[in-house]
DNA sequence: CCCTGATTCGC
DNA sequence: GCGAATCAGG
């Protein structure tokens, strides 16, 4: 696998997206295990666990007691669950696209809105985002800000501070949302062609974006 | 069974 | 560094 500058992005972004590994996967045309595995060695965030933190019968025991002296329960981990669930399961039609498609405002990255969404991703098929759904705009703290540090603040602030009204409004068309470089580096930007209509995205990046679902799971390799 | 993410370990 | 295999919870 070659891990180009461009695919560590999608990865990156797609990860702060809050999508699922096998969904970041699906879209870049790797295995979950992919995912997580390049993840961890970027120090990407981790996600909400959905085993417990331990767990390692992998070595033999004998290695296992050697280099676990575990002594009390105080190795607690407590993972305090974000509880951001993913946009995603994709209809073919509206997909994965990032979190935030404002239809005309690239200036609002689809990263930053870790908005709790209490929705399972893979039995959900409902495929409309609640973006617009102001009911609950509280930025979540349960990251730790130093992790949120790779994202300048007034870029994370900014889609908050925005009351969306822009969806309607005609003077600016449609953007096409491609995420173009490493979110939270200044050189970070969006394609911003003309998408295709009732897409997010241009023509071209939707070839990119949109995934057959025949193909999804992780048959890919 | 399906899904999920984390870790390990041979390559 | 990479990722399949594996583990483990929902």
């Amino acid at each position: 696998m070659e891990w180009t500058d461009e695919i560590i992005s999608r990865l990156q972004t797609l990860w702060q997206e809050g999508l699922s590994t096998a969904e970041i996967g699906r879209q870049l045309s790797i295995t979950k295990n992919a995912v997580v595995g390049k993840a961890h060695r970027l120090g990407l965030p981790p996600r909400p666990s959905p085993i417990r933190a331990t767990a390692k019968p992998r070595k033999d025991a004998a290695t296992e007691a050697a280099a676990a002296p575990v002594a009390d329960e105080t190795v607690t981990v407590a993972p305090a669950a974000p509880q951001t669930a993913p946009v995603s399961e994709v209809k073919p039609s509206v997909a994965a696209a990032p979190a935030a498609p404002v239809a005309a405002e690239p200036v609002a990255p689809p990263v930053s809105r870790p908005e709790p969404v209490e929705k399972p991703a893979a039995s959900a098929s409902s495929a409309v985002p609640d973006n617009a759904a102001p009911a609950a705009s509280k930025p979540s703290p349960t990251r730790k800000p130093a992790e949120a540090k790779t994202m300048s603040p007034d870029l994370m602030l900014r889609p908050l501070l925005r009351p969306l009204t822009t969806e309607t409004s005609p003077r600016r068309g449609p953007a096409c949302c491609w995420p173009n470089g490493d979110p939270g580096t200044p050189g970070f930007h969006f394609c911003g062609a003309k998408p295709v209509p009732g897409k997010p995205y241009c023509a071209e990046h939707c070839a990119i974006a949109y995934v057959k679902l025949r193909d999804r799971r992780e048959s890919v390799g």
